[in-house]
DNA sequence: CTGAATGCAAACGGTTTGCACGCCC
DNA sequence: GGGCGTGCAAACCGTTTGCATTCAG
């Protein structure tokens, strides 16, 4: 169980604000919605919390891809692409922490400590490649996962 | 420049042989394609490939996913997810080597020697995590690309 | 007030699926 | 000969785009 930091909307607002982003309610409900939750969220599964959670009109498919795509241009969310779905899951980028444990099922994650990122930008180096991006993604089952299935 | 192993139209059939699957001539094409390939490769770019070849009626998408599939459960092939394509790559498995840095532009890759997994293993068993697969990829420019695009 | 954000619908594009014919073993 | 693989077309589904309206600053 890590301890997960609840981003309410006061924060959530903050957040738009130090980005440069107008602060409308879709924004800040999407915010909220990702920073609540334990795993990634798909562009539906936010449709549906806000959907759950209040948002009397519902959001749009539409406006949540819109903000997320805006999101991951200025660096406050991350995209995860696991083998085993079409979608996109994003999280939240909160303390810039690329290295994660991905559960194939619940998609809980459990962050690794270890960044062997150095030592591959010196490797890199040598080769002349400016690295833009990197990903360190382990998927599997975690333990509740396992049970619940059997496995 | 990495030492490219060619994989011809012998090795193909023994492949499939040894996997246990039919050898027919759109699943010899497809692993010859991928095996003269310098990078991972779209099911698109492999029905090009095939009609330029001399494939004369050409290679069916349908066909083309089907055996992709297939050959990734066999561990022929793996699938890679650049975070700015839509679409999924694929690569032959020769060497059981899952770390690259690739380049957005043309997809090359440069294996990296560094595997921290054994550690991250260590991690993970700590939290009861059962991995399945894991991969580190790091994505960037390659030299050429830069002065081709002039950045 | 003015441009940016959203609601909504329609298009898009990569991938999947269903079915009949043809080929591998 | 029997069943798996392929050609082909049509569906699928996550995501993107266009446009009119609404809202934040």
């Amino acid at each position: 169980m890590s301890e997960r930091e609840y981003l309410g909307r006061e924060m959530a607002l903050h957040i738009l604000k130090e980005a440069g982003l107008r602060r409308t309610e879709a924004r800040v409900l999407i915010l909220e919605l990702m920073g609540e939750s334990e795993t990634p969220l798909e562009a539906r599964q936010i449709q549906d919390l806000a959907a759950a959670k209040g948002m009397s009109e519902g959001l749009w498919l539409s406006t949540v891809y819109r903000n997320l795509e805006l999101f991951a241009e200025k660096g406050l969310v991350q995209e995860v692409k696991p083998p085993e779905s079409e979608s996109i899951f994003y999280r939240l980028e909160v303390h810039g922490h690329n290295h994660y444990a991905i559960c194939e099922n619940c998609h809980m994650e459990i962050p690794l400590d270890l960044c062997p990122f150095e030592e591959i930008e010196r490797q890199l180096q040598a080769a002349d490649f400016v690295p833009t991006h990197h990903r360190l993604e382990v998927f599997g089952l975690c333990s509740a996962c396992r049970r619940r299935l059997n496995r």
